[in-house]
RNA sequence: GGCGCAUUCGUCUAGUGGUUAGGACGCGAGAUUCUCAUUCUCGAAACAGGGGUUCAAUUCCCCUAUGCGCUACCA
């Protein structure tokens, strides 16, 4: 039989960074099995479920390259199933009507009240304690056709435990009188969440349901639910969560920004680069390699080696510079300055086409020179924002100059203001601007002036780049070529700043 | 409150009944260099605590602590 798997996220937000990664091990099993990878959204929470949300997931998937191999499933769209399910285990008197009205939360906090109602009825309550469990067909059905509304409830019973073997967790049981008789249906004959979950896993014929380990307890909930309708569970693996940094849940109201897939697409991040970053979070090949191409992790990816411990996903939003996770960055720049040119290229191409520095020759007669310059720059970028902003003195003559690179390299060194425009006359005559010869003039110029070849290299770095760091300032020359060079040589703009 | 799951350097992790407990990120030092980055070398850094079992436990068992999850007519 063939494996069929499917991501199902619920469209109450954005692409979360949690089922991202939960996106990718479907993918990959998937992928390593031969098998299919689906894709449901879970919109039946009506009041919490939005279309941007959906837009916002589909996006995300689509940036990481998960497309699914067949047509969306919207759960709401199989309502009418679910419910129909629900009515044929009525039917059969695996389920009953709860006549009791549905109770008010009221204002409080739900989590609050569910403690306090779990609390009381401790030790006074069963779970099978409900008064219209036993009511006879004939009085349930009375009521009901006299229009009295009613929730479905699955009717659990009493003895016994459910159980079955995490790919993941290993062998779980659950006792059947810690499960309450869960609604199906409830008053106003909207699915819940476990039928409805059920009843699509079978309608999508998926053999193997990978999720998030919060699902773990609500597996033997759905169990019982397979085991009414007379169906054979699939198999289940569960992921270990990933936490922020002190362990704590990772949440969009908490944490902003950061848990959200298109803030990476936004930053200028690989999708090769993060999908790589996620699948060793939660998941390891029990090697000491660190980077996988797509195609070496779907033939490495196992669920037996999935761990069964949450994950830290470290980050500190008061350090720009540590806004996100270390190694994802880390992992971002290895990408960028490691992986082949012509695959970076067009990345490139379009961070510079929304930045406004895209020009067409790079296409054409540049070509060359466009491979040369992001080779030569790439290796000290992390982001494809880098090449925007840190970068833009290559690719435009409109750059800012950053005031400590002016101070440092420049002003501290008042002779340069009339070295530089001397350096750029003898450039004039240079009509090999190549590597050899301008060492051979730059540092024959440092010589006669007296002066330290590092302070006419930084000065020209500052004036020719607008920054204090970058690549051997002989390949910057090379690069920019003589006549912007000589250009920005003999401006005083920096001087003047 | 009940039930469940988990616990190796700061973080991601490898690993085993006997190991100098390995790697990566980050951090520190050094080398290289016209700057920065890269690269290379070196360094600091971990088996949550307590009981067992055993000749021997980080590894197996129990308890405690901590974290997370579920406990809804949310998903």
């Amino acid at each position: 039989m063939i494996t069929r798997v499917r991501f199902a996220p619920s469209p109450t937000g954005y692409l979360h960074i949690g089922s991202a990664r939960t996106a990718l091990f479907n993918y990959l099993y998937a992928r390593h099995v031969g098998g299919k990878f689906l894709l449901r959204i879970e919109d039946t929470d009506i009041a919490r479920s939005t279309d941007e949300s959906t837009q916002s997931i589909l996006q995300g998937l689509a940036w990481l390259g998960f497309a699914p191999d067949e047509e969306i499933v919207y759960q709401s769209n199989n309502a009418p199933k679910h419910r129909a399910a629900a009515l044929k285990l009525l039917e059969e008197g695996k389920a009953y009507r709860d006549f009791t009205p549905k109770a008010d939360p009221g204002d409080r906090n739900i989590k609050e009240a569910i403690v306090e109602r779990a609390r009381a009825n401790q030790g006074v309550k069963s779970m099978r304690d409900n008064e219209y469990r036993e009511l006879s067909k004939e009085m349930s059905d009375a009521r009901a056709a006299a229009g009295e509304p009613f929730a479905v409830r699955l009717k659990v019973p009493h003895d016994g435990k459910t159980s079955f073997e995490d790919a993941v967790y290993g062998p779980l049981e659950r006792d059947y009188n810690e499960i309450e008789d869960l609604v199906l249906l409830r008053s106003d004959s909207h699915p819940l969440y476990n039928l409805a979950v059920v009843c699509d896993d079978i309608e999508m014929g998926i053999t193997d349901v990978i999720r998030g380990q919060d699902h773990l307890t609500n597996t033997h909930k759905q169990i019982l639910i397979y085991e009414a309708l007379g169906v054979k569970p699939p198999r289940f693996a569960h992921l270990p969560l990933i936490l922020a940094p002190g362990g704590k849940k990772l949440s969009k109201r908490i944490h902003g920004e950061i848990v959200s897939m298109t803030t990476y697409r936004d930053a200028g991040f690989l999708a090769a680069a993060f999908r790589n970053f996620l699948a060793l979070l939660g998941w390891s090949a029990g090697e000491e390699q660190e980077i996988y191409s797509l195609d070496e992790l779907v033939e490495k990816f196992s669920l037996e080696r999935i761990h069964q411990s949450n994950a830290t996903f470290n980050f500190d939003s008061n350090n720009p510079r540590r806004w996100t996770d270390d190694k994802a960055i880390w992992m971002n720049a290895e990408y960028i300055r490691t992986m082949p040119l012509g695959e970076l290229l067009p990345f490139v191409k379009s961070e510079l086409r929304s930045a406004k520095l895209w020009r067409d020759e790079y296409d054409d007669e540049d070509r060359e020179w466009f491979e040369t310059t992001v080779d030569l720059i790439r290796a000290r970028f992390f982001t494809l924002k880098d090449f925007s902003s840190q970068g833009r003195a290559y690719f435009s003559e409109d750059f800012d100059f950053d005031p400590a690179a002016v101070e440092k390299n420049l002003k501290k060194f008042p002779d340069l203001k009339t070295w530089l425009p001397e350096l750029a006359e003898r450039f004039e005559s240079l009509d090999d601007f190549t590597h050899d010869p301008l060492y051979a003039m730059v540092s024959a110029f440092a010589e006669e002036k007296g002066a330290k070849l590092g302070v006419i290299m930084n000065g020209a770095r500052a004036l020719l780049s607008g920054v204090a760091v970058g690549p051997s300032m002989i390949s910057v020359f090379e690069v920019l070529g003589k006549g912007r060079s000589i250009m920005r040589l003999k401006s005083q703009v920096a001087w003047n700043s």
